[in-house]
DNA sequence: AACTATTTATAAGA
DNA sequence: TTCTTATAAATAGTT
């Protein structure tokens, strides 16, 4: 639908990349809204943009309770309903105890939100501290990582692609040296020589020339730093 | 787009309903697997017919992943089980539920504990990183309150102890006075006075100094350090 | 942010 | 369900 075909891949240009992400997102949740009330539906749609930012659309009932029943439902699934003849003098019992664990991990989440502060000592919030900070320590140590070895991909692959560039260079080349060769067959077989004849730069070789030059332009603009910009989208912690 | 508009409404017809949600569900799924991959975001799709069945798309990062991030970004805005103290009539249903959501809530703690990062992907990290320094952030904010707090509550308490010490110590004094003049009452009718006689340092002094010495020492060793060291036990982040 | 030439989605029909 | 087709809608590229 535009002006152009678009072949399913990301889009390069970062511009154009977010201008088609906001136009796309407009058109998803119509059809999300269009699907769910043509069709009395329950949709929830989350899409997260390349720099975090969260959009989302849920049909009437609200997101939570759409997400709940998901979870109910994959849950069963991956327990293929789990007895519901449970004891039923353990019901009561058990729920408690689902609550209860249920509380305290609610009440840790938030602290390590730094939420809810004002309740705790200070021997808790050194406590909490430190473990924040070797939690820290480890994300950040798996996330460097991750990125070294993407890091190392990337010139790897750049090494590869420099290689065929010199291969198909390396072919230009010698194609070239036909021609030229075909060329002074030519002259010296049609023309007089002449030493005071100015011979014109050969168009072969400045293609031949140019090619290399926008391939390795290429290279630069496209394939590292796009690359790379996609592995550092917008927060650099250490 | 087709061969009529259509109103946006509830289709009456149900098998044009059924048939509509098959074909815009299909629709929907592609776009949203489209505006993924062309704009590099994460979308996580769910929808429900009319009829209970479900359906999902996920991009990359499994629908899990998604939603995990989706309960972090969120979790300020939800009011989270908003719990009905009326037991629930399906057991299992709310069983299962709340196991669903321990099991997200471990699989988070986890993560915020620098545990079982090998599932994330970068971006996860890099957002969980960004989460865990704000928390930190805000727990040294507060552990700091809470410190200067202590101290200036220790000084004010230093300071009322100190003038108690001194009024006391004032007070020893005067009764010394007092008995000095008594003591010299009796020497003066009991004992010849003589200069070559060396008298032994006053008790009643020596014990005031001791008092005032001891007291002053214990006032540096127990009240200030031993308070001081349960404030500051093992790690001093900031 | 608008515009428009195209592509794409899909409603209705078979 | 699936295919076909006329037409509505979405949107890529442009201004």
């Amino acid at each position: 639908m535009g002006r152009g075909k678009v072949e399913l891949r990301k889009i390069e240009n970062k511009i154009n990349r977010q201008v088609t992400f906001s136009k796309r997102r407009g058109g998803l949740v119509k059809k999300a809204r269009e699907i769910s009330v043509l069709c009395d539906a329950e949709v929830a749609l989350i899409v997260f943009s390349q720099n975090g930012k969260i959009f989302e659309y849920s049909s009437d009932s609200c997101m939570e309770q759409i997400l709940e029943r998901y979870e109910r439902y994959s849950y069963a699934e991956r327990r293929l309903l789990p007895n519901n003849s449970d004891l039923p003098e353990n019901w009561s019992l058990e729920y408690t105890k689902l609550k209860a664990r249920i509380d305290l991990l609610q009440r840790n989440h938030k602290h390590h939100m730094g939420e809810d502060l004002d309740s705790m000592s200070l021997k808790d919030l050194q406590n909490l501290e430190q473990q924040l900070d070797t939690a820290l320590k480890l994300i950040r140590s798996r996330k460097n990582q991750l990125m070294h070895e993407s890091i190392s991909q990337l010139q790897k692959k750049e090494r590869a692609i420099q290689e065929k560039n010199n291969i198909l260079a390396k072919k230009i080349k010698e194609k070239d040296k036909a021609l030229v060769q075909q060329g002074e067959w030519h002259q010296q077989n049609q023309f007089p020589t002449s030493t005071s004849f100015i011979s014109p730069p050969h168009p072969y070789l400045n293609i031949g020339g140019n090619y290399q030059e926008e391939a390795a332009e290429a290279r630069r603009n496209n394939e590292l730093d796009l690359n790379l910009d996609s592995l550092y989208p917008c927060h650099m912690g250490c």
